[in-house]
DNA sequence: ACGAAAGTTGCAATCGATTGCAGAATTAAA
DNA sequence: TTTAATTCTGCAATCGATTGCAACTTTCGT
């Protein structure tokens, strides 16, 4: 209607005969303004259609009260979890999250990055992207004193908080697991070893197998970006492999999918022939054919950690605080495609 | 390490004894500031570690560039596929976008209009949740005169560009498809009917059955939030029904899903007692097993089209746009579920 | 009734960048 | 050499809200 775009305290301040001073006191409700005239701003206000420039507040403020989110894909279920605790928790407390995909893009994260501090945010929770190997990019925020809360994809580099799960536990029990199922010849279909996480399975499975006195044979293990295509290139591979695995380990749940694919077009039986356990326990996991083993992670928790970790940051940014690394337990869900035993 | 937490474009005048305005102009290239000055004023800023504070700047020229998203649910692949191509176009352009997800919730939906109005957002796109049924607060924008774009779940009482996917078409496609496969008695588990797209994928049902000369009974249409839970009450009803259908369209893959689950479990065989078929392709329809047949929509397609629109608007205010609906195609896919002949 | 205390409101500077207009400096034209 | 045209730079207002401080009004104790 009004195509007056812009109401201010300014026009509500000239309506009433006020002071634009006494309009932004009264709309926040400050009590040195008369009751009286607080509830009169408020509905004029209101009647005005009044809506304030956030913008404006901010940059007098110097607070934005928006927490920027860089993930490296927000169709991951996990990454969706995550951000929405992070959510939950946000706007509870009164902020607003910008969310941005990295697309394991490398340059993109960058451009993020830099559009989050270029916009002021007050804390940015980051998950970095497999192409991710400098760190440049984020120092900038915390050589401006801008608290950073890392999250599953973390970098040692910087001193921050840091949520992980425990990738290790994960990566041991599940090969333990395949142990006991009967498995001899265990392969391992890694990440990028740049990223902790996958370096951290990866160490879980090793070790599990030098615990049962198995020998860690290095034909059996590949590592890729973890996509279907590569999921599929490693199993081939590894089917050509001199000695053949009876089971394998998936570092995510697409690859251990694009696994099963496979094997089931090429007649070979999974469980029987070969086990296939993967990790994150993406939703699909639970309804494919053989149903998938894998880690559940708790994303839902570890995004509302993160989002009380970064706003306890920001309301008391004096107090230095001393950086905790959280490690989050896993939950290993046993289904159709590693259980060899009935 | 400088915990000179903001290096402005005062500062860097003052180190160089130019003004403020001439600094401002040589860093938006502005030619006429002579190029010496211009590219001195452009090395000491990257030497002092200067970073443009937007909001002062937005401030200033009342624009954001920035665009709002709002999504019912951010980890649904339809969404998310949209969501990659409005970033894509988007950051081509140079804009920036803020997604929010409503969880289907109205009150958060209000909540998040608001947030992003007050952000002062220069346009939004949206896809509306399941619970809304008012629109007030989306008439905010048209009233102050920001663009809209709808997609997928549009809104009639309001004027603006609108992108849809056939749904009509769909439903009556998927319809045909199934009488083809010898289907008497199809049932229909539909969504909620304030939402458009239920209506006409509905409707392409209704319509593609009368078309066939098979009466529609309506006892065999069950509207629902096909959710998981609700899609498995639907189909226990549907079972109980006086007359057993010997086929069901689920106006989404989720509730497809639910519904396969749940006939074999009961040992009943899908698709020879009973065929199904959804509604999105979502990812995991591929996979599970019976694969899900369904209605695969341009997900990325339409997000780089809101984009594009909505930057159009942006960027030519002025002049009064005829609005347009734009209705995207989509494609039938037939997968093990739903085919009684082989 | 008078001064102090408490309660209200306004003035004006500020946040950081942008921009119309004017003025200074340089160059070209006469 | 003088004037006009061109180039370059600076002044100061502006965007909309916030906030320290001053000023004014009312209330209250004595």
């Amino acid at each position: 209607m009004a195509n007056k775009s812009e109401v201010t305290i300014h026009d509500i301040a000239k309506k009433l005969n006020l002071a634009a001073s006494t309009v932004s006191r009264a709309l926040q409700d400050n009590p040195v303004i008369s009751s009286g005239t607080r509830s009169l701003v408020k509905r004029i206000a209101l009647e005005m259609g009044y809506r304030p420039n956030v913008q404006a507040a901010n940059l007098r403020t110097r607070r934005t009260n928006t927490i920027g989110v860089v993930v490296p894909l927000i169709n991951r279920y996990f990454f969706s979890s995550v951000i929405s605790g992070i959510e939950e928790i946000a706007y509870g407390n009164g902020f607003t999250v910008t969310i941005s995909q990295s697309n394991d893009n490398f340059e993109k994260e960058c451009k993020i990055t830099q559009t989050l501090f270029d916009n002021r945010v007050d804390g940015v929770i980051v998950s970095i992207g497999m192409q991710t190997t400098t760190f440049e990019h984020l120092k900038l925020f915390s050589e401006r004193n801008i608290p950073i809360v890392f999250f599953d994809r973390v970098v040692d580099e910087i001193e921050a908080h840091k949520i992980v799960v425990d990738d290790y536990g994960g990566g041991y029990r599940v090969t333990e697991h395949l142990i006991n199922q009967g498995a001899k010849t265990i392969a391992h279909i890694g990440g990028p070893l740049n990223l902790k996480i996958y370096v951290n399975r990866q160490k879980g499975y090793c070790d599990a197998l030098k615990k049962a006195g198995l020998e860690v044979n290095n034909s059996l293990i590949i590592n890729t970006m973890l996509s279907t295509e590569e999921g599929t290139e490693a199993i081939i591979k590894l089917l050509n492999n001199e000695t053949r695995p009876d089971a394998i380990f998936c570092a995510n749940d697409t690859s251990a999918l694009s696994v099963i694919v496979y094997l089931k077009k090429k007649g070979i039986r999974v469980p029987e022939d070969i086990a296939v356990i993967g990790f994150s326990n993406e939703p699909f996991s639970e309804v494919v054919s053989p149903s998938i083993s894998t880690i559940k992670q708790p994303g839902f928790l570890m995004g509302q950690k993160a989002a009380q970790l970064i706003i306890q940051q920001i309301l008391h940014k004096k107090e230095e605080p001393h950086f905790r690394t959280i490690v989050m337990p896993t939950e290993i869900i046993i289904r159709e495609s590693s259980q060899k035993k009935a």
